[in-house]
DNA sequence: ACGCGTTACTGACGCGGGTTAGTGTGGAGG
DNA sequence: CCTCCACACTAACCCGCGTCAGTAACGCGT
């Protein structure tokens, strides 16, 4: 049998004092400690190879070190999260700057339970990926102050939150299209519209329309959900819905459905139709042709996250709402419309 | 300022029973208990909302409930790795049947620090997924008989693990191409072949071809590295070395790349050049033209490392490796070659 | 009346480490 | 020589919970 871990007991019997100087050692509170002595302590507890007990030292002092990260996504949405890996990355480098760990909560949209990872103690707090808005669980943690930080919005609840800026990127992408000169311009959203994310990608669609002067009709806007094979549905029911210059589809795994749609029905990109997406995943710029896309800063939002929530469980304070920006990457899935390609021709 | 979180002692007092009686009812040791006071116990404990301390929970009875996932992978890996977030999943799911919650450290492939989740005690076991060869914890932690499952395989490391059938997976790929009438057949690793997974698959398409009296000359094979990126490097090479029927690209992402490559140098899939990839990311079957892969079941494997591990957790044994079977998806990247094509119509 | 189980519960200790209120010692100042 | 204080350290309590070894009350047989 091995030898059980180690405790500070051991180590203050190897090096020959208290308790109480081996955990003033080990925790900086080196003030009233010789140098000679620190140095046994030191030594005893390397060559024991001593480790304190993190829950032994969360009993005594309070804190879990821990934050987690809970993911209200459904199976098909976490496998099609392709920037979910590095989300993760960012939040736990995040973490780690403050001597955080993360834990993963991955849980049904709906009834999941999370709560509970708080109320017992086994995290300090929680970025909330996702959640529905009426996220039973939310609310409660929520109003018993518990530091929370949310990963995208939920209008209606005044919580942290981070988030990227969804308007302003899916105005962008669709405002580059239209300087390309394109005028009847479709969208296939990324989700159902009872996620935020998708309505205010939406909302971008259409800010940028209004502005050009453009009165989409109802039937450019066909909702996806998340996959490339639902792409696929939608780009095949706008064909069906009449002729389209350009689609901005506000997700680059179903724009390849989409894309792959219009392959199946004999028009090319972008000679026929241009094609925006949104995220810019790893992928994108080696899609046949190379993908026009919004960036989502997925590492940065992680880490924003991260710190956003490290810095409330520090110092509790209102409520803040961050944006992060996104950045258009034009690579050659648009391209200026077939007639004005006709008429530069013909020039 | 809210009051503090419920304790034992406070159930206690509402119910005007001891501490133990209560501990004794919410941890299913009832024997002893009489119905009327069991249901008393459990009213108060609703009542006050109460939560047992995980931390207190863990110092006095000795485990976390917890198991952690190490991922040693360099940043360009976690991105591209399409997989990630399935087989997290996987995992969650295996330890949420047992009990256990998820804590996830992402760490340089070399230097990093994880040993500590385990010799804190955060952590009853790891999963650690994609070590090196010569990583300096594993060996510590494994000799200490700290429970540890490899996700991915290590030669000469006595450990349990679990991982793909590699080989047989690749050999069943190349096999395919051979079956079509190929003969000339390149291979683009997915990584360095320090990675025990990239010689595994390189090691099956060795087999497919010997079997089939094939020699490759040595520049059949190039390596590439994770990304889609360098797999457009990797095919520009090969197509620099010569002519090929087919080329087995151990990894879809790679075989991206490579795909982009033959487009650019104006060969056609099938038709001049067939491709099989490796993963079957979800993306694979929107790929231009749809890509035959070998399926990795990710959401499987993570539930079969989480399980091995909490098993292991449970009752410690010799060491176990599970292999889990791939399967080929035949999709349009492959078909018979050029020769036989023409043969066909001439015929 | 007494012993002897059962039944239904409780007292007290320990898990490992943070922390507060001390204790003893030596040297400087008066 | 005594006082006083900084210095270097320690005894003891606490965090919240699991659990063993009781204990009191009660029923039953003789």
């Amino acid at each position: 049998m091995l030898p059980r871990r180690p405790t500070s007991a051991d180590v203050a019997a190897r090096a020959g004092v208290s308790r109480t100087t081996v955990s003033f050692v080990l925790n900086g509170r080196d003030g009233a400690i010789s140098p000679a002595t620190r140095q046994r302590v030191i030594d005893a507890a390397s060559q024991l190879g001593y480790h304190p007990h993190a829950p032994a030292r969360q009993l005594a002092g309070g804190s879990s070190q821990t934050i987690g990260l809970v993911l209200c996504q459904s199976p098909e949405q976490v496998a099609g999260d392709a920037l979910l890996a590095d989300t993760l990355r960012g939040m736990t480098a995040a973490a780690r700057l403050a001597g955080f760990r993360v834990i993963v909560e991955a849980v049904e949209p709906k009834g999941g339970r999370y709560a509970d990872l708080l109320r017992s103690g086994r995290t300090d707090g929680l970025v909330v990926s996702g959640p529905r808005v009426d996220d039973p669980e939310l609310r409660g943690i929520v109003s018993d102050r518990f530091p929370v930080v949310l990963q995208g919005s939920l209008p209606g609840l005044d919580v942290t939150s981070v988030d990227v800026d969804n308007r302003a990127g899916a105005r962008g992408a669709v405002e580059h299209l239209i300087s390309l000169g394109h005028r009847r311009i479709g969208c296939i959203t990324n989700a159902p519209l009872a996620y935020t994310a998708a309505s205010e990608r939406l909302d971008g669609y259409r800010a940028a329309l209004r502005e050009a002067n453009i009165e989409p009709s109802p039937d450019w806007i066909v909702e996806a959900a998340f996959d490339a094979q639902s792409g696929h549905r939608a780009m095949a029911r706008l064909l069906a819905a009449g002729e389209f210059d350009a689609v901005f589809v506000a997700s680059d795994v179903v724009a390849f459905g989409a894309i792959g749609a219009l392959r199946a029905a004999g028009r090319r990109v972008p000679d026929d139709i241009s094609i925006v997406g949104f995220d810019d995943i790893p992928l994108a710029a080696f899609l046949d042709p190379p993908l026009t896309t919004v960036r989502l800063p997925a590492y940065e939002l992680g880490h924003a996250a991260g710190t956003a929530l490290v810095d409330r469980i520090g110092h509790p304070g209102p409520p803040r709402r961050t944006l992060l920006a996104t950045e258009l990457v034009v690579r050659s899935s648009t391209g200026p419309p077939r007639s004005s390609t006709i008429a530069r021709h013909a020039h």
